[in-house]
DNA sequence: GGTAAAACTTAGCTTTGGCTAATTTGCATT
DNA sequence: AATGCAAATTAGCCAAAGCTAAGTTTTACC
């Protein structure tokens, strides 16, 4: 791969735009291997996102309203109804949920652990938030984009702020 | 809509399941407009991402090694070259950033200053996260996953937790 | 019990963001 | 100057996640 691959001096924009030492200031980047790999550790998280909260939200729902239908997940998402149909389809494809045409949905053991452990996380994503200062709304709000890409040790960090009760 | 359609008791689910007080409980869940929002947001956000991750590390590559080069794009991305092409098209159509054909990349006054306000989002993520106790490498990684869905207001007192110098 | 409304599904379109394979261009080195 | 290699592009594939419009099924209500 290009990996360093030589970047010289003998290019237009280098010497008109910074003016010295490229190559003592490449130091400062991150190693590309490094950078590549945190990324591509983000992305793999925004495949899952989707899919994490319709099974929080479906968990919720079965255990506040006693059951999960596709149109209170619409509208709770705030997206419409064929597109919960389609992702609920990849739910099942893919085990986490079962469903039976014009029923709500119940989720697999699978399922329901993945529910669980998100469930876990948007806690204590909150608590913290809300033990930082902010306000009840905005905290909601904010663990809801930012629960997804909280690694297991920024989690026990958070937990450990968010107070020892 | 929907809203809070009544969920009555002579489904299925409810009575098996739960056993006891559906409306009761159901006032323990956010109100659907609030979550809804909430979501939608999210969603927002999710559309810029990949935007911003492309724009600040334009901006890196351009002043640390005086261009930004596709190949360094997709290397440092952990993505092939097409993939930024196309991302790149995007961009450019965009107005964020303006390219010529086998040439590196530069910034519009729109895209630069867009990767400025990222770079110093993830600067304070970043230094929020150390100073909260975590090593350099899982602060980076997990920066690069939370920048994108910090409100102003969580962005704030990060800060203030991270200590302005 | 019939009927209307609500819920759900199906069909089909769009954009995004990933990929491989194949081609074209630019540069460096002989 | 020729040639080969690295970089970039193009073409074309795929899946996810959104949408509207139209059809079907269930439920509710008289």
């Amino acid at each position: 791969m290009t990996d360093q691959s030589p970047v010289q001096a003998d290019l237009p924009a280098a010497d008109t735009a910074g003016g010295a030492g490229e190559e003592a200031r490449a130091h400062e980047m991150r190693a590309p291997e490094m950078q590549a790999e945190a990324f591509q550790a983000v992305r793999q998280a925004r495949r899952s996102e989707v899919a994490e909260d319709y099974l929080e939200l479906i968990a919720e729902l079965i255990e506040l309203m006693g059951e999960a239908r596709p149109v209170d997940i619409a509208t709770r998402l705030g997206v419409r109804a064929p597109t919960v149909a389609k992702t609920l389809d990849r739910l099942a494809r893919d085990g986490l949920i079962t469903r039976a045409r014009y029923r709500s949905v119940f989720l697999t053991e699978e399922g329901r652990q993945i529910a669980e452990e998100c469930r876990r996380r948007h806690e204590i994503v909150v608590r913290f938030l809300l033990r930082l200062g902010l306000d009840q709304e905005t905290a909601e709000q904010d663990a809801e984009g930012i629960e997804h890409h909280v690694s297991a040790r920024t989690l026990a960090l958070f937990a450990e702020f968010a107070g020892r009760d």
